[in-house]
DNA sequence: TATGAATGAGTCTTCATTCAT
DNA sequence: AATGAATGAAGACTCATTCAT
């Protein structure tokens, strides 16, 4: 076999792959993977269907190339929180915050999410970047706070725990819409489970009084 | 448009109408819905294409139809627990006797609970069905909880909310292993926030005492 | 090959027959030839579709037998009409007469005419129905003409030619609404024609006073 | 849904397009609408069944656009007459050299021209075509008829029975071959019909003798 | 006679990918 | 490097007709 997807070297080459990864990455996440096809990807990339298999290796390709760049910012917005001021006093605000602008961020780009989480669960590849991702995120969350003097008992699982609460609330809240559920009180339960996952912040604030 | 789908009455065509739901229903969960074509279905079930369509709309109908039968054993085993002896001191081991027969299953159906997890977030008939079903099942387990004395609080949006915890646990557990991630005591950590999710037991049964 | 084809002799067996001509009939008058299949004439009958070939070769078969039952009285309602006291001074008002009947006619079964029309066009053996029956309704339409004192010259001719111009007219005026076109006008036009087909009345008429 | 149908633009490719609808509207024209499938045209046109719809929105367009083509050349043969001598004298001779004309072209093309007339009458698409154009056409005439001096008095009107008049004719004498039936004798009556349709013509000659 | 279940070839249409230019 | 034309296998679905009961 030949090697057939080159990488572009000319500036205007890596703009057109660029071009074709977001339409494409766009376009599967509001339509779905199988409702998208690859003429569209290239039409909407102002691109010919030809050009695609120069630069990917098949559909699937471009959706992954798409993930990697943008599926950080779309699925780990936590990490864009300013974790500065960690401490037991802010941590409930910091989390109530981060709830109310992660629950925005799903409302932004609603479908997306539904399409790439349906893909992470039929897709290995997708699978498999969210499972590495998200070990990556939580560690990078287990230094921030052990940086801020939260217990290093089991640490790692409970961050994990923390981000799988939040992910289920917000998902709740956002597709899930029933009138007989108070979502404002669902909120308050899960943000103080999740606090209570934590009682080592109390006992040093409280010790340190 | 004249209505084209017909209830079969005889005998073995109702055998052969589930025949097909269990062979369509089966396929999908194996190999996704997009990667399950009709004549496999049908090859499956032992019967021809053609008369396929003169039990079923079309083959998302044969899934739909396979998910109101077995949707329920399959996503809610926690309605085959018995609650009888629910109390303060029994809870926690009915929760973790639960979990632990909930991973058993997933595993047995590992693949099947994956694919109709991403039918979930991508198909809204689907979507539809387990949204109905979570809050009848919520309300089923209220019922249950309320008859054993569990504080009336806020009940339906804490026992959704136990819902997901668990659900999000044994995901976790059954396809995200990690070495680096020590599950049982991330159990732990989960069990005890749902526990702290009702305080009421605690008290009632303190002051009861 | 066996005679597969029954002719039903019982009482009940006559009207199921029946039945199906009817629904069969009816339906591809409606929807079309190929917009209409045997299971829903099977259903509209009240019979299975099994059944149908006991009594009809094929569908084909059924249209055809409901044209030889039914085709007369939509195709051809000139015989209705009462010639008794056919002359010179009535037959414009008795062509006229006949020819608002006629558009009321089509306008009653407009989809059947147009339906039928376009097998005649399309299927020989609805075509040879026609044409054989075209010509037996001239046929009786020259021997009432000529039992009224016409002229006996070329007179099949001209009472084939009028029964074209009638039905030209006639489906222009139901089917190509148009308004730049005076429909009035038309008629007078084509009854004028008519009658002009038929020097031989004035003639005998003039020398006659 | 976005738009799937293409212009081709390389030339082999509008030259294939053109192939195709000559392909789609010969075998559509021989065999009828539902006789013909897309893989026919297909391997008639020497093109694999793909291209066809990177080209057209279905079996149903490539027909349209076959009529629009070639309709007029069929249909309106009158349009290729050279009325430029048209007068009292002549006009019996057009006419009669036109119908032996018309005549002609049908038996060229007598099966065409019945797959059409069935679809005229029972495709909506291809009946609005017709309709328009009947219009189109009897204006044109109309125009020629009075810059030759030809009474205006309802003069559109006369000139569209007129044209039903001929096609009855043709229809009649092509399909309908009859041993009783005298064809000349009915050219006869039909022309003398049509003439006596413009009395117009002969005042104005006789009066400016 | 009658039912309605069953067949399976046939239809239109789609689409990821390759090819000629 | 780029185009867009071309492929053709594969898909869902239909339906006249036959078959088992």
């Amino acid at each position: 076999m030949e090697e057939t997807v080159r990488k572009p070297v000319q500036k205007r080459a890596i703009l057109k792959k660029e071009k074709i990864i977001q339409a494409g990455f766009d376009l599967i996440c509001q339509k779905g993977y199988y409702h998208t096809n690859t003429r569209e990807i290239a039409d909407k990339a102002g691109v010919s269907t030809g050009i695609i298999y120069q630069y990917f290796k098949d559909k699937h390709d471009i959706f992954m190339e798409g993930l990697s760049i943008y599926g950080e910012e779309i699925f780990f917005p936590i990490l864009k929180i300013d974790f500065s001021n960690l401490s037991f006093d802010s941590f409930e605000n910091i989390l109530r915050q981060f709830i109310l602008e992660d629950i925005q961020d799903h409302k932004l780009s609603k479908i997306a999410h539904e399409e790439i989480t349906a893909m992470i669960h039929s897709d290995s590849d997708v699978a498999n970047y969210f499972y590495q991702k998200e070990l990556e995120v939580t560690e990078e969350l287990r230094q921030i706070f052990l940086s801020h003097h939260f217990s290093d008992d089991d640490l790692f699982e409970k961050i994990h725990v923390m981000l799988s609460f939040i992910d289920s609330l917000c998902h709740e809240i956002i597709y899930h819409q029933h009138e007989n559920m108070n979502y404002d009180k669902m909120t308050d339960i899960v943000v103080k489970a999740i606090i209570g996952l934590f009682p080592g912040i109390k006992k040093k604030n409280i010790t340190s009084i």
